[in-house]
Order: C-alpha cells, then structure tokens, then sequence
RNA sequence: UCAGUCGGCUGGGCGGCCGCGGCGCAUAUCGCGUCGAGGAAAGUCCGGGCUCCACGGAGACACGGUGCCGGUUAACGGCCGGCGGGGGCGACCCCAGGGAAAGUGCCACAGAGAAGAGACCGCUUCGGCUCACGCCGCAGCAAGGGUGAAAAGGUGCGGUAAGAGCGCACCGCGCUUUCGGUAACGAAAGCGGCACGGCAAACCCCACCGGGAGCAAAGCCGAAUAGGAAUGGCAGCGGGAGAAAUCCCGCGAUCCGUCUUCGGAUUCGCUAUUCGGGUUGGCUGCUUGAGGCGGCGCGCAAGCGCCGUCCCAGAGGAAUGGCCGCCGCGCGGGAGCAAUCCCGCCUUACAGAACCCGGCUUACAGGCCGGCUGAUGCU
C-alpha cells in the first residue's frame, strides 16, 4: 500500500471530495492514471500529544490496510483526516466507517 | 507493630495469526534470520562533542553568567565531602551563603524617634501650691509601657534621687595572639565597655568564566522549467549599390558615458554545445560512544584505574502496530461461615527516539527492596 508523502498531494486532495466517516473523514482525488491506490493520513496537533497522535495514526492505517484491498479503486488518492474519536473508537467501527465512506465516494462520483 | 525519614528499583508476562522499519543471507520476484522507544525519549534550563562562520597576539571596556571551602569531571549553574546559619526529641531537612569602615541610594505604614536618632505615656531630686490624694515648674533620666520587620547589645547583681556598661559576672560582639584544620572555619587566652542596624533578588565593588550560529549545522550528486556566461552555425524590418559575396543609409531594441540633447557599441533573434549557480529530490552526516554489563584495586564519597565481555533503534508525512488466547495485577459487583469461586472493566500512570553525550527541572497508576530515627510490646 503506497503512501502519500508529500505536501502537494496533501493540498491537492484537500480540494477533492470529502465524505464524513465517524471518527474522522476521507478526502478523495482522482489522480487520472492506472497506478494503485495511495494513502495519507493527517493527524493534527488539536487532536492530541504525541502518543495519542502517533496511536490514532496506527488505527487508521491498519484500518485502512484492511479496506483498501477490495474498497480502493487504482488511480485514486486518499486522506484520511482523524478526529480525536479515533483514539477511542472500536477498531472494526473504524473499519466499517471506512468502507461505507469509499462506496459512498466513488457511488457519487459514478 | 505503629509513626517518620532517606535512598534505590520496577513501569505487566507468555504464545498464535496478519503486518511495519533497519541490517545480514538468499533461488536477489514469493522468502529466511536477527534487532527495533524512555526513565523521563518530555521541557529545551545549563554544560560539552561535532559542523560552519568570524578571528594575528595580548589587554582594556561593555554585556551576560557564576558566587562559603575542598574535591570530582571533557565541562557545568551538576555531583560528593566538609563549614556556617535556621528548623526538628531524633533520623534528617532547608539556605541566591563573597563584600554594607569604597561610594551612592532606600527603610513604606505605624510611631515621639529609622542611623552619629529620639521622649508620647512614664521615673526622679529640688522648688512652689494643697490638710491630703495630687497638681505645676526647673532640671536629671530612659528602667518599664506603647509603635514597628527592625528602637542603637542581652540576662543578673551592684549602684543611684531615678537611671545609665556607670561598675562587675556570664553570654554576644570587635581586635590581637596561640593552637587545630589544605581551606571554609573552629577552640582557647588576653585586651576593648560596645564602636560596626537592615537591604547587594537596589545601583555598585571584587574574583572567576564566556566569540556567533546550529544537524532545517555541513558536505556531495544533481531532473524539468526559467534565467546567467562562453563558443559555433543561421539570421531583424524598409530602401539603395552589386552578377554575387558583401557594403551603405534609415527604423526598432538593448547596453554604456551623466537625466535630456548628443555620441558610441551591439545585431540583440533562433539554434546547438559547454560552463557556473541552483530549487524539488537523492546520498552522506547517522550512530562505537566521555558506551553498557561483570570482576578486581584505590577513595568516606562523587569518582578514577586495570582486565574481561557485549554491540544494544536509526525513522525521515517519520517504523515498534492490528486482532486474539492464557496468566498476573488493580478496582467494582455477586456467591460462600471461610479458604475460595464467578462476572465485569474499550485492564495499567506519565508519556513516543529525530545528531550524540553529561546534568538539571517537570510529569508519573500500581508495586517491590534496603538503611536509619522515635515510640510501644515481647525475650
């Protein structure tokens, strides 16, 4: 699972579609091409110290190993942008949230 | 046993499946092995290493820091031992602890008086008035009261009209000498009738220390695009001369001299190659170090020396995670006379390496160990 590391595919996500997801919400962008699906992952310093940040990071992106697979469409960008509820929230609620974001998304968008 | 005080340690364990980062091996595409957060990784408050910049030496000034003595250390504002002061029955704890006879300044409020001070209440001889209690006046005084953070040595005896270091003893203080101690300092003796209030976290004086910036330091490699320089090739627009190469004039543009005028230079463009700078990015720096552990020796200790042994995170939008099982701990609830058993808890504090060390400070659920002190009980 590829994972977006630069800033500029932050900032061009962020202008994408966005659909809420519970704990935290999926900005998607369509980068046109036939390349697997990326990831990222923003956890702002609102949402906690270092530890709580570092673990909310962890749950999403094992969260997201597991959808992405069979939810994920090649060519597309993901960011998931956390909330605090993340830290707490049950590990397959967050899955569940996940996956019911992506369909919305991609439903939408046809 | 209770109360207290000081110091140290720990910070859940085992296993399964699926993953993540480094390194090694490899059939180099599947894989295998191995290692992978903390005592504070935190705050970034000190001290160093390292890197770059600045700098001839030395000194002076300014600014900042430190401030009892000795030791320790690469260094420190750290640590250890000691001294002095204060607190506690004690173990022990606390101290920004140089200089106030170098100078300047400040000491609010209260109070009569706050630094060569002062007399509000008060005490007393004498004189006057009054039968008397007492009142008034001159003078002497500062014991007692009162104010204050602080009132110009303290306590006692003598002394006196009342008093006062006025005299004496002890304590305190100052000076001198001797002794002990490396020293801070302590002890003793003698002398002095007491001078020298407090604040230096007010300025200041003295001694010692200090160049600046930081791994986003610094070094290397370097794409696209734009721009710079050099060289080669082709080459502006209009008109004229010529067979042509080419030359001349005008126009535009750029540059130069001083803005204009005027004068000079370029042919400014396109393209190719090369060079230099350089952003995204990549690599190095990057983990073997004032290193950990064990033993021996020296030292009261901090610590030092020698020997053996180990390699123990190196990420970079940043790895150490997800889901389970069993055990353990804690809390809550229930059953039972009890031992114990059952159920529940999003089962565990503070908190996540970011160049590396030495400290300091701050945060921390629960648990463990040891030294010492006081009280009580038993022998």
């Amino acid at each position: 699972m590829q994972r977006l590391k630069r800033r500029a595919d932050f900032l061009a996500a962020r202008d994408g579609k966005r659909a809420p997801a519970g704990a935290f919400f999926v900005q998607v962008r369509n980068r046109h091409d036939a390349a697997e699906p990326r990831i990222g992952l923003t956890v702002t310093k609102k949402t906690g110290n270092a530890v709580e940040r570092n673990r909310i990071r962890r749950r999403l992106r094992e969260a997201a190993k597991n959808v992405m697979s069979a939810a994920g469409k090649p060519g597309f960008d993901y960011v998931l942008v956390a909330r605090r509820e993340a830290l707490g929230a049950p590990f397959a609620a967050l899955v569940k949230d996940l996956e019911r974001a992506l369909k919305k998304v991609h439903d939408r968008s046809g």
